[in-house]
DNA sequence: ACCATAGGCAAGTGGCTGCTTGCATGCAAG
DNA sequence: CTTGCATGCAAGCAGCCACTTGCCTATGGT
């Protein structure tokens, strides 16, 4: 699935899914469990593993996120591109064109 | 009121917000029946006009729309200043700290 | 083989929000 | 002062989505 603009931004609409990038920009490789634990102990973000799971689901149909699989592990780093892309349409704009 | 990092990405969340900003970064300086106008002509954007102004006040609520009164005329303008310090929390993440 | 761990799938529900409808306000031209 | 235009306010309804609950698959250790 090829990631669009929409989707982007849809994903970071909510607060629980930018806590989840704030925690994998702290460490790149972490799983779902990891996830969970340091979701609520340092952001408050107090939600069931399956939920935390969807919004995992979400940020890598959106191209946020890539995931490496091993064994039964699944690993989880946040990619910037497509945000950057996504704002650049506003940020870039040039003054004199 | 303080926009908070929400407010904005909540703001950009809707497609039509982010038509809305797409027709003012064209042209500053822009009053309601304009962008109502343009939003259906160039952005298959068909709401009422009171849709438009509810979409407007989120954008000015997050910071990302400007205004200036001018008698019975109301202008809105761009700024895209909340968006940059929204996105820089993962942007301008440093390699070597 | 068995059990525990890591993760996935799917359906159901409550709450929020996006849009419309209807009316009100304010300014300006005649 | 009346008429018309640009905008503002508020309630109500329908649709969606975030989260939970329950069950399932698979991998790895003992």
């Amino acid at each position: 699935m090829v990631p669009e603009v929409a989707d982007v931004f849809d994903a970071l609409a909510a607060p629980a899914r930018r806590a989840i990038l704030d925690v994998l920009s702290d460490r790149d490789e972490q799983t779902l469990f990891e996830l969970c634990g340091r979701l609520a102990a340092e952001h408050d973000v107090d939600l069931t593993r399956q939920a935390i799971s969807q919004h995992l689901g979400v940020l890598e149909d959106a191209g946020l996120v890539s995931t490496r699989r091993d064994g039964r592990y699944k690993f989880h780093s946040i990619d910037v591109t497509p945000l950057r892309s996504a704002v650049s349409r506003w940020l870039d704009k040039e003054e004199n064109p």
